[in-house]
Order: structure tokens, then sequence, then C-alpha cells
DNA sequence: TATTGTTATACTCTATAACTATA
DNA sequence: TATAGTTATAGAGTATAACAATA
């Protein structure tokens, strides 16, 4: 066998299309909303709401940085614009003295809560509307096993042939 | 009943946020790769693999931008990219004095196989390879119908607080 | 040595508004 | 007047590499 078929059936096709541009459409129009109502980009509130999620109200900078799966620079610079406006702080982690621990504030917390409605009425009236209980729930069933299995595969470098560190 | 309700029940959630995740985590190996085998972004992707599916492997600036949810100006700057690296041609259109028609050349073609195996070598084995044929059919009988909804509600301002039809 | 995080830098991409030309 | 497209501009965001400090 040569590997991997090269191609998509058609049924695949339409899932895929469908897929990206259905995010696409409903990212875009997150965005424009996340940014109307609290002045926030769609990462500075992923940011916010996982800091928001969490007991303590805290992350390290790494643990933010793997769920968001960018650069360790761009968080850094993330969050630099949400400690300057004041929705975070940091602070050396108590730990690890290498370490620094993002805090969300309770200006935070309210820019949070200004911007959560919004977001949550556009992904129903967008997303939701025309599926019934049952579709949400098979849709549900469908992508959390991709996920896990799209978290699990490849580390970070789904790289065809990268290989870091040939000392 | 005050309008939408202000919340997602936990399915939805899930729905939601594997959506989400799922579309990021593709997206991102996706762009990597279509860098890494031809140097293109995944809107320049999108614009030419748009153009190498039409007939006449043609298409005016104006069905692009449509089609890419982009402003104009953006698609100008990409056409303009795609035309230096010799992988498109514009030229006045021909009904329309107005109009541009971008057309992909052989060169566009090229890229675009060169591209393609490995961009559905990551599509298959990132999306697909937990998912049984029933699923993926499943999966596009549940996102297609959102695709339409999505493309017919909101004609593109899918404001926050507007409430359309208020006459 | 490896890891955490920051900084400097360079680059890509996008949107807004002003503008030209045609319908 | 409205539409098609371009341009100028300005801003947001990202990645890379070099760096400092701690483990």
């Amino acid at each position: 066998m040569p590997d991997p078929p090269p191609s998509l059936d058609p049924v695949q096709l339409g899932a895929y299309f469908a897929l990206i541009e259905v995010t696409s459409l409903l990212r875009h129009a997150v965005e424009q909303q996340l940014r109307e109502a609290g002045d926030l980009s769609y990462v500075q509130f992923q940011l916010l709401a996982r800091l928001g999620d969490a007991p303590t109200g805290s992350h390290r900078m790494t643990d933010l940085a793997d769920g968001v799966v960018y650069s360790r620079s761009a968080l850094t610079y993330q969050a630099g614009l949400l400690e300057k406006a004041g929705l975070v702080t940091r602070a050396q982690a108590e730990d690890d003295e290498r370490g620094t621990t993002v805090t969300i504030t309770d200006a935070g917390r309210e820019r949070l809560a200004r911007v959560f409605p919004g977001h949550i009425e556009i992904v129903q009236q967008l997303l939701f509307e025309p599926l019934s209980g049952a579709d949400v729930k098979a849709l549900a069933a469908l992508l959390e096993p991709v996920r896990d299995h799209m978290r699990a595969i490849p580390p970070r470098s789904a790289a065809p042939r990268r290989r870091r560190h040939a000392s």
C-alpha cells in the first residue's frame, strides 16, 4: 500500500468544507461581537475565559500557551495587553522562580461578564438554531473524539519531516 | 420571554468548544503544511483552489471576495501577491469595463498540485482517522445545514443587539 | 543543560477611507 | 448614484532568535 490514499471522497469533502466554512463564519461573527461589546480580540477572550474558569483565577504562562497553541512570545504580547488594560495581573510564581502566574482581575471578570451574553446569543443563533437537541448531542459526540485524537497524535509538530535538535 | 436564553447547556458547550478546537488545530496543521510544501498561506490556497475548480479557471474579483469573506482591499492585496508569484493573471473583464478577471496560470495549477497531496494527507490523518464512514456522513449532514443557515441569516452584519425586522 | 519567560525585530495580513472609472 | 477595484495608511498580531534567570 502506498501509504495514505491521496484523495478525499465526496462525502469527506462535503464535511471538510462545511466544517471550515461554518467555523470561519462563526469566528468572524464572534470576533465582531467581542470587539464591539468588550474591545477584545478572540485570543484575548479565550485567555480571559480560561482564567475565569480556573478555580484560582490563575494560570501559568506555559499552561496558557499550551491551550492557545501560540508561540510563547505571542502569549507574552497578549498578556501584556491584558495587563495594560487592567484585566489581568502578572506575578512571579511561588513554587518556581522562573515562572509567571497570570491572574484575572475583577475588571477582567467584569469585562468577561459584559461580553458573554452577546457571545452566547451569536453562537445560539448562528450555530445551534438549525440543530435539534439530538443533533447537538450527535455533533459533540462526533467532534470530541476528533479533538482528543488531534491533541494526542501530533505533540505539536505535525510537520511531515521536521526533526529538531540534530546535535 | 426575555428574548434569547443567556446561556448554553453543557452539551452545547461541549459541541461548541470541540468545534472551535478541532478547527483551530486542523487549521494550524494545514497552514504549516501549505507553507512548507508550497509557500502558500491558507487564504492564497483557498483562492487558487477556487480558481482551479472553476471551469474557466477564472473568477471576478467580487466573486472571490464573497467566497473568502474578506474585504475588497485584502483580496486585492492577495491577488497582487499571487500575480507577482506568477500563479494568477489579472485582466479587465470583457463584459464589464469596471471588472477584473483573475485567472489561474499553469504555474498556479502546478503549485496547487504540489500542495494538494500533503493537504489531503493531513486532513485524512487529523480529521477523518477517528471517524467511520457513517460518522463522516453524519458530520456532513449536521454541518451543511448549519452552513446554509449561516450564509442565509446574517447578510454580513450580525450586529450584537440590533434587532432586524422591526417593521 | 533544559526550561520559563521576555525582548527586539521583521513580517504578514487586515480594514478603513479616499479615489478612479465605469454602469 | 451605485458598483468594481485599487491605493495609501495604519494597526494588530505572529514567529524567530537571542537573551536572562532559574531548575
